[in-house]
DNA sequence: CGATAGGTTGACTTCAATCAAACGACGTGG
DNA sequence: CCACGTCGTTTGATTGAAGTCAACCTATCG
């Protein structure tokens, strides 16, 4: 089975959870940020490192460089949630108000760059450009937030996941041949879906023995898009 | 028990899901499109009838004057995921994207301003207030989504409807004393918390036997606001 | 190596969904 | 004014999907 996988390490363009082109990657929300590349400075973090806390004061906004952090909303029993998964090229805590309302960690070794939220308003406030790309940025996060409650409050656990690796697919860095090397483990991904971790095992294990997609750890490989996407898709256009 | 509710209808300032002012409604959002008044048309819908469909071109926005509005997405299936319940003040559909990502229905005989998308993004440009107000809602409207996926993913069926009751408390117009008349049928709830209409009801149902609620049919009063919240508030300060 | 962390599988339980029936309020027409 | 049908709601019986508990497997790393 994971001779599928052998070669990935090999090809000259591997580079997981890295923008293809190093700094700045390539990628939407990458260029509303733009403007402010001066200003901003380089963070690092490593794999669980908090990169703030939710409830804290809201100071700076962040852009994935390299590497994927998650952000979480816990519930005083420990009930956890995970909101997206931000990868190369994604611009997080952005939102305009006083304090965080999650918290972020990273979920692999990050690379960030680090605004002022402050000057993000400033920037907004006197560039036309800026805040109609800000805007449009909002948008396309509601726009997404609103797909991932038809997810959560309706789809069954396999629909969740195949919905997910598609997602994926889409933002992960891949070959383009359906091969994709997820940067988190199962927990994450399960509190993401809203599922435990043993439905995301048994959910990927029943799309492996139905030849939709292939396994090896962290490594999927997509056999039936078709398959996968049977379940997806909410719009009745 | 409906002996809780008779008295309700006679109260002088009562005028259920209409703002307690005429027009404009006093609320955060109002405001928002108070420079753009004089642009807007009056347009009223009857209970269940379609606002705008999900596909479509978005043309409008609109702030609800009188009653309710539901959002809703549908997958090819039937399931169907309502978004978020809009009442007096509230604005909706104003994101910059080209067609809507969900429909908008009547849930009660309703009364909405509609102004020109186009006129929402004119004014954000040359605004900087009215832009940084915008930027402001959207922010709350992330919000209050990231809260929402906790509930449809994390939180009991029991939990999911305390939520919803307190929320609706706090927005619905009430005499302040915990006594409100929701808008929606069980339905309606149902397909907004992920639930089915018998999970509601019977939901519904224990909070009576527990004496936390009491229920006649639209009419809820509140008993025990402690024993709803408690199951409320994810934060971890 | 042995220890550990993350992942997988199995047995069993439970919460919410489904299927089915009855109830109550309301409006219409006899 | 009352019988009747409809619609929305409530309750009961049963099923089923996902959660829980527990064991085992497989990399990885000191």
């Amino acid at each position: 089975m994971s001779a599928a996988f052998q070669a990935i390490e090999q090809r000259p363009g591997y580079a997981p959870y890295k923008s293809a082109a190093g700094f700045p990657p390539r990628h939407a929300d990458a260029d509303v940020l733009a403007p402010l590349h001066r200003h901003a400075v380089t963070v690092t973090a490593e794999r669980n490192e908090e990169i703030f806390a939710e409830g804290t004061p809201a100071k700076y906004c962040y852009l994935v460089v390299s590497g994927c952090v998650r952000t979480v909303k816990l519930m005083e029993d420990g009930r956890r949630q995970i909101g997206e998964f931000l990868l190369p090229g994604d611009l997080f805590a952005w939102e305009a108000l006083d304090t965080h309302d999650f918290s972020a960690e990273a979920v692999t070794r990050v690379t960030l760059r680090r605004v002022p939220r402050a000057l993000l308003e400033d920037f907004a406030d006197r560039d036309r450009d800026f805040g109609r790309r800000l805007r449009e940025l909002t948008a396309r996060q509601l726009r997404a937030a609103r797909e991932r409650m038809m997810l959560l409050a309706r789809k069954t656990a396999s629909e969740k996941i195949a919905s997910f690796l598609l997602e994926m697919e889409r933002r992960v860095y891949t070959d383009g041949r359906g091969l994709l090397d997820l940067p988190m483990g199962r927990t994450d991904v399960a509190d993401h879906l809203g599922l435990t971790i043993e439905t995301v095992c048994r959910g990927l294990t029943e799309l492996r023995r139905h030849g939709t997609i292939a396994v090896d750890r962290t490594r999927i490989a997509i056999r039936n898009r078709h398959a996968l996407g049977s379940s997806e898709c909410s719009m009745v256009h």
